[in-house]
DNA sequence: CGTCCCCATT
């Protein structure tokens, strides 16, 4: 009895110190271990299973590998430990074939599955199922997942709280919110990561609306969230350009004591930032005790987004000088603030020195800023090259941008080269035909036009409604291009009208856009004045265009800058009696969460 | 042993 006591707690011991040396990948520490309990009998299943996440997590697989093997007898979790290593290190292969799921003769995807997967699949335990869900939905393999579901089916295993979230989740990270909906339905115990995956589905699916009814539904239901469910519900926010909603959701995590975590605040940067409140977003940022790359680069992108560029350089510096590393996305955000600049010399600089200096491989995205950046400082033709030297000519973002400034610059020659370019790669969203269609008009290409046009019917491509709507108050204004029907309409059209003849005088293009106007006249000059590249507008995926108090085309420069936000100011006088009162509103809640 | 968040170009 004494030395079984004495045992236990020496296991005890022992697997606290592999845990620490797994945390610290201290692989010296844990083999010394290893070596010990090599010589310790009799043998202990517990122990060695520790052994096994410890060389997993050290990256070291053989050795995992090798324990494993030399075990004399095993059970689930030696399993489990030795697969979710080779998962978190991408040897997939040969995780799934440790439980024999798949055969390795071919292609070790979708045939093979069916016929193996019935063998091996006894020795799953409910954990076994979780670990490959969890790789199924990180790798949207919904094909492996489905024939997981399936077994665990077979197994009633799909009502346990968390294989039934893992498969919410992965029917959610595969973009099948409906069968996401249909498995947390009939879990008959629901928590709070059953909660979080299925609105996280949802908000994939860009149901906003109703991933925050979820979330009321949740708290109904009693479970409370965390961070990780604030920050769904704010991303969700964000998505709709809630701000109201977003605010309260941050005042309720602040008094819940969610505030201070990372995720919960990057997505409160998240949703002021996309909801137009850059100042609350930078306030959120300045409060928090700590940030992470994702916070550095939500300022970023957050004020290149609302045209404020050099605000976004100076986040940038500020971030290299507190010795935080810059990412893939930390990039992408900065060349586009050099794009909005003007600054050919220094994005070329990030792009081919400090990119390499810090180990980030630029990819498609930096090289479209690259021509975005070229077409701001009105070098058509090097950018045209560079699209071609710079495996990206298959990219439609990039031709995109330099026929707009092909159109700017009025360059039609190379604007209807660009075209034909961009013909070829069969886009299939509406803008780049409604673009198409402009850049023929423009250069009296009429058989372009009809082109076009006849592509756009072939092809089924549906022009969506364009929607913009701005939240003044409580209150959410919605503007639809085919209709003409709120009440301050003629004020606003009025406005944006005076706004265009100023900048015209001052001789830019005016090439940002409201879209209030109707897209179907495409020939009409006043169309071709008032539809454009984003710029006062933000694209929001699901159905339309945000309006942005300040946000900036990159060709309109200060003075220009200026006027647009005196307009918003106007048009936000028009929409609301008292505005300074949501102002007041938002500073108070400021307050509070500082 | 395990499930939920993560920012980007036009």
């Amino acid at each position: 009895m004494a030395s079984r006591v004495s045992t236990a707690s020496q296991r005890h011991a022992a697997v606290a110190i592999l845990r620490s040396a797994s945390a610290t990948r201290d692989l010296s520490k844990g083999m010394a271990l290893h070596a010990r309990l090599i010589l310790s009998t009799p043998f202990d299943i517990v122990l060695h299973n520790h052994l096994i996440a410890f060389y997993a997590k050290c990256g070291c697989l053989g050795l995992a590998r090798k324990v494993f093997d030399a075990m004399p007898f095993r059970n689930s979790v030696s399993g489990n430990f030795l697969m979710s290593g080779y998962i978190s290190s991408g040897h997939h292969r040969d995780a799934l074939g440790l439980l024999r799921v798949i055969d390795f003769g071919g292609s070790w995807m979708v045939r093979t599955i069916v016929r193996s997967m019935a063998r091996a699949v006894e020795q799953w335990d409910h954990v076994s199922y979780v670990t490959v869900l969890g790789h199924c939905a990180s790798m949207k393999d919904l094909v492996l997942g489905v024939q997981v579901h399936a077994q665990a089916l077979k197994r009633r295993l799909e009502l346990k709280v968390y294989v039934g979230s893992a498969l919410v989740d992965m029917y959610g990270k595969c973009d099948c919110a409906h069968d996401a909906h249909c498995v947390f339905e009939v879990l008959p115990e629901k928590n709070v990561v059953s909660w979080t995956a299925i609105m996280n589905a949802y908000n994939q699916k860009e149901l906003f609306e109703d991933a925050l009814q979820l979330f009321l539904d949740m708290e109904m239901s009693g479970v409370r969230p965390n961070d990780i469910t604030y920050a769904v519900a704010l991303n969700n926010c964000a998505g709709l350009a809630a701000l109201r909603t977003g605010s309260a959701l941050g005042v309720s995590a602040l008094k819940t004591g969610y505030w201070r975590y990372l995720p919960v605040s990057n997505a409160l940067i998240n949703m002021y930032s996309k909801s137009g409140s850059i100042k609350d977003a930078w306030k959120v940022f300045t409060s928090m005790p700590y940030h992470d790359v994702v916070s550095w680069n939500l300022t970023i992108t957050g004020y290149a987004h609302h045209g404020l560029a050099r605000e976004a350089m100076e986040a940038f510096h500020y971030m290299l000088s507190v010795a935080e590393v810059p990412s893939y996305v930390t990039f992408v955000g900065v060349l586009s603030a050099c794009a909005q600049l003007g600054l050919v010399d220094e994005g070329f600089y990030y792009l081919n020195t400090m990119m390499k200096e810090v180990g980030v491989i630029p990819g498609k995205e930096h090289y479209t800023c690259m021509v975005g950046l070229l077409c701001r400082a009105g070098r058509l033709d090097e950018a045209e090259q560079f699209i071609m030297s710079n495996c990206i000519v298959t990219d439609v973002v990039a031709w995109r941008s330099l026929l707009i400034s092909c159109q700017v610059y009025r360059n039609y020659g190379l604007g209807h080269r660009v075209a034909e370019q961009i013909l070829l790669l069969k886009p299939n969203d509406v803008g780049t035909y409604v673009l198409l269609s402009n850049m023929y008009a423009k250069a009296n290409r009429w058989d372009g036009v009809v082109k076009v046009r006849k592509l756009m019917r072939n092809m089924g491509v549906r022009k969506e409604p364009g929607v913009s709507w701005i939240q003044v108050g409580s209150e959410v204004h919605v503007f639809r291009a085919e209709d003409k029907v709120h009440p301050q309409m003629d004020q606003i059209t009025e406005k944006l009208e005076e706004l265009i003849y100023q900048i015209k005088a001052i001789g830019y293009i005016p090439n940002f856009a409201m879209v209030l106007h109707d897209i179907e006249d495409e020939q009409k000059e006043e169309h071709l004045m008032y539809h454009s590249q984003s710029s006062v507008v933000q694209y929001i995926p699901r159905k339309g265009y945000q309006i942005h108090p300040c946000r900036l085309s990159a060709a309109i420069q200060n003075e220009v800058h200026v006027t647009l936000l005196i307009y918003f100011d106007v048009i936000k006088k028009i929409l609301t009696e008292k505005p300074e009162i949501d102002e007041a509103y938002r500073e108070a809640t400021l307050r509070n969460a500082s």
